[in-house]
DNA sequence: CAATCCGTGTAATCGGCGCTTACATTCACA
DNA sequence: TGTGAATGTAAGCGCCGATTACACGGATTG
């Protein structure tokens, strides 16, 4: 927690809205405090992951007083809830975005896109990736947007999973087996990373990508109806 | 952090080497502050997780002045390193202990029996695993103990395996995939019950073990061999 | 047995933290 | 133009980890 000296608080000065005609000093409004600091702990987040956010850095970083935050956050803990919404928002996003490339009429393909987007979001943004992934920092149930973006992922790999079920692609009998042993595999991989377990394992950091798609295809492997051989009573 | 109200230090007076005749009052000198330190460190970690464990609650609780606990550690952080120490002992030797009950001649079912433990106790001791598994708590590296007790149970699991393959009992190719992704697995599963993660998952606290089981013996069916079928070519 | 050294306790203190309160400034609207 | 709401500052509270100076007392040694 000790922090070490840190220059004397750079103060930007970014009069974003209401600034029309202002002096080029800060006004006394900040005019956007609220969006700074959530940029601001977003970068502490990057730097030294979710335990090093304090409010009072944040309010250094942004040049206001170390009370002026709490004008926009009852408590540490709702600032952390806004930034675990941002960090949500981006991985949403990116997932959504890796699925139009997916195959559209091979649900089980789409799930290993699912998969690999996953990890791959994770071993980009660790610390990022903590925060929404942990309930410490934050109350994940007095968060209606990491919540419900969370459950829109969710749901979309239940429902993709449960398609490939349902198209026979699979050898299981329990789907909901599947599901939550598919979930524990990738975010089991992507804790590893975040908790530095991979190296141990013999995984450097450059082989990380490819490893995980390596477990998601065994994973696939383990879980998939053999397809083309003629076996099979 | 906001610490509720206590009851004054309750100080149960334990004198215990070197306290041959001395009176009932707590003398001067403590006597094993070191373990009784790391004992309510312990019990902080269970009630409030790893970051409920303040060096000044320890001392409280061994009642001692603030300042006591650093004769013997130099750091918070040292505290932690004990206390994670302590549980990965607890851990290890647990595991081994359900170890001995496993069948001897054959790998892939003892690989089953530590999957089920690991989970076992992860499920029943969840705020101490999380220390032991996290980098955050403390420096694993500079912890020989909680180092080589982790060692020791991966080498054990990596061996395991490995006989399993030399045995024939896989279908898999790449021996270090599946061993990753087992592990990923069972990580996964502990870190998704210490996060909150399960309920999300249609899986209550009732059903947790149960479910740990399954899906050990999910990836197990994704990984062996198929044994007796009459089907398979 | 007495002197003394050192391990281990206490007391006081420091700066950082989350958070609150009282006060100051400025924006927005009647 | 006036006034209240929004949003900044200043000061202060108690908690934290950590350090320092000092006090106690068990063990060693002459």
């Amino acid at each position: 927690m000790r922090r070490p000296a840190k220059p004397p608080s750079v103060r930007p000065a970014k009069p974003r809205r209401a600034a029309a005609r202002a002096p080029a000093a800060r006004p006394y409004h900040h005019g956007d405090l609220r969006r700074v600091l959530i940029d601001a702990a977003m970068q502490l987040v990057g730097e030294g992951g979710p335990e090093a956010v304090s409010v009072r850095e944040a309010a250094r970083r942004a040049g206001v007083s170390p009370g002026a935050p709490f004008r926009h956050f009852p408590s540490r803990d709702a600032l952390m809830n806004a930034v675990a919404e941002e960090a949500q928002r981006r991985f949403r996003a990116e997932i959504e975005t890796a699925l139009v490339d997916a195959p559209a009429g091979d649900p089980l393909g789409r799930f290993r896109c699912l998969g690999i987007a996953y990890l791959r979001w994770t071993m980009q943004n660790p610390t990022h990736f903590e925060i929404i992934s942990s309930r410490r920092f934050f109350d994940h149930d007095r968060s209606a947007g990491v919540s419900s973006d969370n459950a829109e992922l969710i749901g979309l790999t239940e429902r993709t999973l449960a398609e490939a079920f349902s198209a026979g692609q699979l050898v299981a009998r329990d789907l909901k087996q599947v599901q939550i042993a598919g979930r524990a595999l990738v975010y089991g991989f992507a804790r590893m990373h975040i908790d530095g377990h991979l190296p141990r394992w013999g995984v450097g950091e450059a082989e990380v990508e490819r490893m995980a798609a390596d477990i998601v295809d065994l994973f696939i492997a383990g879980i998939a109806r053999p397809a083309t051989p003629a076996a099979k009573v």
